[in-house]
DNA sequence: GCCGCGACTGTGAGCGCTCACATGCGGGAA
DNA sequence: TTCCCGCATGTGAGCGCTCACAGTCGCGGC
């Protein structure tokens, strides 16, 4: 364990190999398995003997060997995370939200990167993991390849979803895309406008589709037409090809947009085309990107707490852990809608 | 080892408790050892024997308890990476670049973020990551502080570095900072701007520093005055306040800003005051984040390769794990200039 | 004065694997 | 034929720890 400069076995020269549970026992006089106790909280030890045990402990330095404890108990106090582009803001912050929470719960975090997304990667990742030992799986990739991976999984192993749909196989914490959409789309026609497009995100990924329904619930609620729907993959870059789509049709005055980074792009584009915004087009986006409020115009979008998203996952995952059984739940977080000014009224009319 | 539903210890149905190596070498009709060195490639081991355990081990679907291994050979083929906030650009593809290597090469990578930058949480976070039994560890974290901590490691354990300063204690892979502040000061010479100013990152980064340092070399060399340096916190809000006082100053023409995301801020602060970007101000930012190509303008900036700087960044501590010493060693990866519409030439003058 | 019981401590096995070594076997050199 | 050697395989110890159980000790009750 100690690792690679540890190495010879035990060597005789007793020097710097790293103290192990016996040679504390021998300098307090006691069995290794007094030792045990005392990390361990156990009421049934004298105090006396505690303290000569913690004393020896402080002066050889010893740390108790977690692989050894792994192997015997069964248990790593690792949990792993599998992700599919930990670049992007969102899966990165989410990341940070388990990485944090675990930390405290002393647990260890080890992650698995998808760099294509279907079945099959996703349960070999999860595999993965498992076989490296980690007590439990989180699993950030909201897309249905992989909604549909986890009903493949070895049943025995602890696993939570991010934003992985309706199915009830597995706990679930989601950020509520439906309701976040919607407000985003009841702010623009609040605002008097009556046309609300949007540029979705790709097909295979949930939360692009439950913005849809957000957007297309609250249109049915206003009584408003609904526009043809466009479709990006998320990128900035896909947001202005399709804002090139936008510019062609006439009387567009509001999109809703299912990212920032999109949002951008279309920004982006309809400045060279010389329409102002949000004068004669608002905007909105999702997410809220810490550059968001930066861009030109700061633009108004529907923040998502992402970090709040890890922690839930966190806490649900030990819950699973700890009480051994494959329990089922939804947690949903709130959406926030955050204006800013790529939005205003609608012109006359 | 095998997860908490495994528990029950031996459970006597033999039902499905996963295959151990006993289990195949029974099946096989051969010994735990013979299993152990089909699994390990050794030669001496005849064919037909070789695929008997093959079969076996299809047949119980047998894999390996890497705890177990590691346990005896002090070995546990995973990695540690800390890192400061992941949720920025640079170190999420840093990470990313790191992990995907990894894997390649059969390495599991656990995580550890730090909340606070200061010699002792590096520390302890490399500790946690050492107790925790990775085989060695890279450090994210382009600080002071950082590389101080750099210096009080325990000496046993592998590490590398991104971007850790010149000094000479550990393995740094880092990119050419001073390179590419250079380079993109230049390019403002070139288009015919006389006054280059600089918006620098916070003082305790040793990138801001160096960015700075390539500032001014490439003014001295072209014998340009140098103006005051101004400095954000690498965020766009930071960026904007800064535009603030630039903006009092009469003639700036110029702007060399230390990230995109003080340069987003800044060019939202230039339009905000009417300020033409490039035709009144060029500006020029670092990174190159994927959004930079749709701000507005399109911000011409200086590209890094940061998932680059994770596979070297990988392979020399694996050079260092397997090799058994703590070599020296510094890898520099090259900028690139990516030009695009946030600079121009200056008028004429 | 003896039994019993709780508080404290020790003993040994075993987690699943690898390492060092022992053993068996067949064939070419002497 | 005999011996030796190298290939193929097996044996046993032990990695550092926890679990289950087995003491040991002192004290109150009958």
């Amino acid at each position: 364990m100690r690792g690679p400069l540890a190495r010879p076995r035990r060597p005789k020269g007793r020097g710097q190999r790293p103290a192990v549970m016996t040679d504390v026992a021998q300098l307090a006089g006691v069995s290794h398995q007094t030792v045990s106790r005392v990390l361990h909280d156990s009421p049934h030890v004298r105090r006396g003997t505690r303290e000569r045990v913690l004393k020896a402990i402080r002066q050889l330095d010893y740390r108790p060997n977690p692989v050894a404890q792994a192997l015997v108990t069964g248990r790593s106090r690792s949990l792993g995370v599998v992700s599919f582009d930990t670049t992007l803001y969102g899966p990165a912050s989410t990341l940070l939200g388990i990485e944090e929470a675990a930390h405290d719960r002393g647990y260890a975090v080890s992650i698995a990167s998808l760099r294509s997304l279907n079945r099959e990667s996703v349960v070999s990742a999860v595999q993965r993991l498992r076989d490296q030992g980690v007590d439990g799986v989180v699993v950030i990739a909201p897309q249905r390849a992989a909604v549909d991976a986890l009903l493949h999984l070895p049943p025995e192993v602890p696993v939570v979803a991010v934003e992985a749909g309706p199915d009830d196989s597995v706990p679930v914490v989601a950020v509520d895309q439906h309701a976040g959409a919607a407000a985003a789309t009841r702010h623009l026609l609040e605002l008097g406008h009556r046309h609300i497009w949007h540029i979705a995100g790709p097909q295979d990924w949930l939360e692009a589709e439950q913005r849809i329904e957000g957007w297309r619930s609250a249109l049915r609620v206003a009584g408003a037409a609904e526009p043809p729907l466009l479709r990006g993959d998320w990128s900035a870059r896909s947001g202005y090809d399709v804002g090139g789509h936008l510019l062609a049709e006439a009387g567009v005055t509001a999109v809703f947009v299912a990212n920032d980074q999109m949002a951008l792009g279309l920004l982006r584009r309809l400045h060279e085309a010389g329409r102002e915004t949000p004068g004669e087009i608002s905007v909105v986006g999702f997410d809220d990107i810490p550059e968001a409020a930066y861009f030109t115009p700061p633009l108004t979008t529907v923040r998502q707490d992402f970090a709040e998203v890890g922690r839930r996952c966190l806490h649900l995952l030990l819950g699973q852990i700890e009480s051994r059984v494959r329990s089922w739940s939804r947690v949903v977080v709130a959406p926030e809608l955050v204006v800013r000014r790529s939005t205003t009224a609608a012109r006359d009319r």
